[in-house]
DNA sequence: GTCTATATGGTGATAGAC
DNA sequence: GTCTATCACCATATAGAC
């Protein structure tokens, strides 16, 4: 079978915004089917092209699925920092954070399944742009808790396991949460906050 | 190319315990691989049997998969059930449900990452046998906080939100941890305990 | 129970016309 | 910039001999 037989049309197939689209289309397969089980035919087919019309724009599927994840990522670090910086008081800043992060995540769905649980194994190899972008976003959060601590405000003993907690939780949601359902994503990371700050000590 | 020579050997190869075998040496790939990265091929060769023997054992490779992920929920309620029930106070039983379930997941570590990041996207399918599992596991925990919380013994005023807060920071551990690093597991999960506990309000 | 060999079909990627 | 057609390869799974 052919490319032609396949999709139907024969015409060109001009479309706006080409590399967006694609990069629309190719994040929401992954994030429903896997990158693996993605053919770079399903991508084309659902943008309405030729397999080599995509190959046009982008050399390799790999390259797809990076661009998908360091545009995410900056966009998250761009809109956290945006909600985190009007926070007055250290638990602000933390509960901003975590509302930001799940607000964002729940807006832009597909594409943050695909940045969370990506694809491949441990030994997958992740690309200079994405630790880039994972570390500068890792590190408002860090920052926010070491500066809690340092000035007293908070009883943070250990920022790192801390942070380390937070984003986990956060994280985690992406496997489990489903937009369609009651409950908004901020919802549940009010809850996570309360839980962190009041501590579920009995005194 | 056939088996033959992929293979370098002609002669029939009897192994002990085949099926054990074939699952241990499939979930290491999984686990470093991908599960779509791996072929049978691969499970194949590094059992030192051929694919169609794999078959034999096996009817599909998501059968392989799923048996994987039964064995280990079961295995790992087992152990973490056993740790359980020595504690006495209701903050004791939860330590001791964190760090046995991160040291469960050091010492199986290959399974473990290939139960907990799997394959496929939001779309798969999970099987009967395997939902069960989890839910019988997350079962053990909810009911140990519930309890606390009806004893008074502890101040977890959202049981849901804080059974999800715990699963998702162990969980979420098999993507950055590395078993040949310098901290076990289970300290990881004493430090988030003791964050869990305390909180870190002010006060 | 294990093997060799093969059926069947999809994959990422490329060549070259228009 | 988009197309058709094709390359070279590997996948899962099966048939049938030993």
């Amino acid at each position: 079978m052919t490319d032609r037989e396949r999709r139907q049309v024969g015409r060109p197939a001009t479309i706006e915004a080409p590399r967006e689209t694609i990069l629309a289309h190719a994040a929401s397969l992954f994030a429903t089917m896997g990158y693996e089980n993605t053919s770079l035919q399903d991508v084309a087919r659902a943008v309405g092209i030729s397999k080599a019309a995509v190959y046009h724009y982008f050399s390799t599927k790999q390259q797809i699925y990076d661009e998908i994840v360091v545009v995410m990522l900056q966009q998250l670090e761009a809109f956290v920092r945006e909600r985190v910086e009007k926070a007055e008081r250290s638990e602000d800043g933390i509960r901003a954070f975590m509302v930001a992060h799940a607000t964002f995540m729940e807006e832009n769905f597909t594409e943050f399944v695909t940045l969370l649980h990506g694809h491949g194994g441990t030994s997958r190899v992740r690309s200079p742009g994405e630790i880039a972008a994972r570390d500068s976003y890792e590190t408002v959060l860090r920052t926010m808790l070491q500066q809690a601590q340092d000035r007293g405000e908070l009883n943070i003993d250990n920022v790192a396991s801390a942070s380390r907690a937070i984003l986990s939780m956060l994280n985690w949601m992406s496997r489990w949460f489903r937009p369609d359902g009651e409950r908004r994503a901020a919802e549940f990371a009010e809850d996570y906050f309360k839980l962190l700050y009041m501590g579920f000590k009995r005194r």
